[in-house]
DNA sequence: TTTAGCTCAATTTTT
DNA sequence: TTGAGCTAAA
């Protein structure tokens, strides 16, 4: 066989979905086995070995991190460059397509443009925007939005966009009182958004996919230029997004269904946000003749974590059959620690970062804190600060959340699209201009009687502006002086540069002056955040305008903008530019969701305990189905870390202000007792006890190696002094270990009560 | 029109 | 317990 080096990098079966390019392929990828090598090594052979034209490449992803990396790597290998491409006039040609749902989505939307129901370049619409809509649907309905709260119709909405249900297909004869309003929520909601030339997150995808559906010459467009198409995380994917991509797979002229997903249907942990497990679990029979190939060398973590983690999962019914292995090192036991409450928990994992650290190998970035709930991130931020120790919280608040920075972001909106009535709204008196609600009703109260495409809160603007009897003499002025300005921007728009019309519409509107005016630490945390903003444009535009000759530049000022507002709702964090200071390494705290996709050489899983994690909703009967996703959570954790893991659970802990006694999570019994050291610091002047729990999973499985892994070590008894263990017997919480002291001979103990002395 | 007190709810989050 | 969002007073 000729060296190829695409192939030579690879491991066997890693190799083998590369090369297996025609016709459908699941690729079952375990934590850690080299997914994205993979995934990038077969987009690179694709083009390299098997001459297919870049441009007929499609891969899909959930995150712009994701993309991006897969962008990097795809381009390292081929030595090609991916030229953003921004102006999207060109033909799509030269690379292949890498990008997320929602991006690919969109550039399909703006090329078939004339297929949607805008009349005008169209803004996106972030959740906030979109409950605001809502509340306004709600009200405009005269529907009491005590009894039917605006967030659970979003909610119900979202939920409907995720399956690709439109409003017409629900039939409310068959529904609850809920499910009645949620129709004529859905249904009026749907005009008003079109209306104002905004799209939804959901709607993206939703349209994206009816206008494949409802178009076959546009469908096979796609589908002849799409001919390898690979999906990322595929146990991740929605209803919407499956047929989306079924739409593109389908082959139905006389094409050859090239479609290529991975996933791992043990890291499905967003069903609540729609993504439905079947779609992974039922592949090979949605595509039949599906060849499958098992990614199940794990190239991150030490055996015994491994080992751990494959036992944890193995207690799920809904998965397939797939075993992760490593040829790592056997490593360090996990290390259990049971403490008094949430305090002596952070005080904890923060004196072992300070041991560990200070043992020299390591800096403060190699330690992760994962919790399940962000609530729980407090008491680790109070320690962490006291004793100095620089962190990171990792998925917070978002830049482009900030208010001040949305503030900016609405003006923008509403210069490109003044129809946009939300984005109107929110900026009509930000900073106070002295319009209140009793001016934004009667505006809203005159919208509604406005007809067809006038109906919109800037052509009402500009009626009660003009017309003093609609609201007062003082008012139309404060209203004119809005519209002015507005148009004022509106007409600079095309003639400015991006940060130029941001300095425009900040001098204009004083938005900063007020803020110098109050004064505060946050309204100067705000004036920081809008500087950052201010380098972040300059920063956009070089990129996007430093390769044009320098008198093209000006000619794409009109076209900058709406660019701009278009990635600033695609991407939560702006790129990290030059201006962003580097703080050092820091530890890391983060949700367990947000811990997907990363790894650590050291990692705390803290708060394991019953009903935390696994949560529990108090109020329903736990189910087999959520437990099994909570368990994939603790096995995402668990498969993050690369050398050291830490378990650690309260005995007691306040929650919403009550004290709350807490069991140990059911996760912890499930890993082999023989892999974990165990320490009971609650209960600091006693000696150390665990707590009895009922019959373990070991009692009734087949358990072979459960002391396996402390045969051999030594440890360090305070009263017999140094000894090594013999043998040991049992399972679970009831391990015994024979140790051999140089001294005194053999004794026999329960592992849970030396476990601790191992040295 | 602004602000102070009150109620009410309360996993997980990317696009 | 915390916080966001909303109704009653300045």
């Amino acid at each position: 066989m000729v060296f190829d080096p695409i192939l030579a990098a690879l491991n066997e079966r890693q190799a083998e979905a590369v090369q297996r390019t025609a016709g459908p392929l699941i690729v079952l990828a375990g934590a850690g086995s080299g997914k994205t090598k993979m995934l990038t090594s077969r987009i690179a052979y694709l083009i390299d070995r098997c001459d297919v034209p870049a441009h007929h490449i499609l891969a899909v992803t959930f995150t712009n991190k994701a993309a991006g990396e897969m962008k990097d790597r795809v381009g390292r290998i081929l030595k090609i460059g991916f030229g953003s491409d921004p102006w999207s006039s060109g033909p799509w040609m030269g690379t292949p397509e890498i990008g997320t749902f929602h991006s690919v989505c969109l550039r399909i939307l703006r090329r078939e443009g004339v297929l949607t129901p805008f009349s005008r370049p169209f803004v996106i619409y972030d959740d906030s925007d979109q409950l605001s809509l809502i509340k306004t649907v709600v009200e405009k309905l005269g529907i009491d939005d005590k009894q039917f709260s605006p967030k659970a119709l979003q909610a119900g909405i979202n939920g409907l966009k995720c399956d690709a249900i439109e409003p017409h297909e629900l039939r409310p004869e068959h529904h609850n009182l809920f499910d009645r309003q949620l129709k004529r929520v859905y249904e009026q909601y749907q005009k008003d958004l079109f209306a104002n030339n905004a799209i939804d997150f959901g709607e993206i995808l939703c349209m994206t996919y009816r206008i494949l559906r409802d178009h076959p010459d546009v469908r096979r467009r796609y589908q002849e230029r799409f001919r390898y198409i690979h999906v990322d995380e595929y146990q991740d994917t929605n209803r919407a997004q499956y047929l989306l991509l079924s739409m593109l797979a389908k082959a139905e002229f006389g094409g050859h269904q090239n479609i290529c997903v991975v996933g791992d249907e043990d890291q499905s942990i967003y069903k609540w946000r729609g993504a439905d497990i079947r779609n992974i679990l039922d592949f090979e029979r949605d595509y039949p003749g599906a060849q499958v190939v098992k990614l199940e060398q794990n190239y991150r973590s030490s055996q015994n974590i491994i080992r751990a983690a494959s036992q944890v999962i193995r207690n799920n019914s809904q998965r397939k059959d797939k075993t992760l292995f490593t040829e790592n090192e056997e490593g360090e036991l996990l290390r259990r620690f049971q403490v008094a409450d949430e305090r002596a928990e952070a005080e904890l994992v923060v004196s072992e970062i300070r041991r560990l650290s200070g043992e020299g190998s390591r800096n403060y970035g190699d330690f992760s804190i994962f919790y399940r709930t962000n609530a729980q991130s407090r008491q680790f931020e109070d320690v962490l600060r006291r004793e100095k120790i620089a962190y990171q919280i990792v998925g917070g608040l978002r830049f482009y959340d900030r208010k001040e920075i949305k503030d900016v972001l609405c003006y923008f909106k509403a210069i490109l699209n003044p129809t946009d009535s939300i984005s109107l709204k929110r900026i009509l008196n930000v900073p106070a201009r002295g319009i209140g609600k009793t001016t934004i009703d009667k505006l809203e109260e005159l919208q509604l009687r406005l007809e067809g495409a006038d109906s919109n809160l800037w052509s009402a603007l500009g009626m009660a502006a003009r017309d003093p009897s609609i609201t007062s003499a003082a008012t139309a002025r404060k209203l004119a002086a809005f519209v002015g300005m507005i148009e004022k921007f509106m007409l600079e728009q095309p003639r400015l540069r991006l940060s130029e019309l941001y300095h425009l519409v900040l001098d204009e509107t004083g938005y900063v002056r007020e803020l110098r005016k109050e004064g505060t630490d946050e309204a100067l945390a705000r004036i920081e955040n809008l500087e950052e903003f201010d380098t972040l444009l300059q920063e956009f535009e070089e990129d996007l305008l430093g390769p044009l000759p320098v008198e093209d530049q000006a000619a794409r000022f009109r076209e900058l903008l709406a660019i701009f507002l278009e990635q600033s709702a695609l991407v939560s964090e702006p790129e990290p530019g030059k201006a962003v200071q580097d703080l050092g390494p820091s530890v890391k705290l983060m949700t367990l969701h947000s811990s997907k996709g990363l790894e650590f050489p050291v990692v705390f899983l803290v708060g394991m305990e019953e009903g935390l994690f696994p949560s529990i909703k108090g109020w329903e009967p736990e189910s087999e189905e959520d437990i099994e996703e909570e368990r994939r959570l603790c096995y995402v954790g668990i498969t993050r870390a690369r050398e050291i893991l830490y378990l650690t659970h309260a005995t007691m802990r306040r929650i919403w202000g009550n004290f709350n006694y807490q069991e140990p999570a059911r996760f912890l019994d499930e890993i082999p007792g023989g892999l974990v050291t165990y320490r009971d610091l609650s209960r600091a002047a006693r000696p150390m006890a665990a707590p009895v729990r009922s019959a373990s999973y070991f009692d009734e499985h087949d358990q072979r190696d459960e002391g396996d892994s402390i045969e051999g070590r030594w440890l360090e008894h305070p009263e017999y002094g140094r000894g090594k263990i013999v043998a040991s017997e049992g399972s679970g919480m009831e391990i015994r270990v024979t140790i051999d002291f140089a001294g005194s001979g053999r004794r026999k103990f329960l592992w849970r009560y030396v476990s601790a002395y191992l040295r």
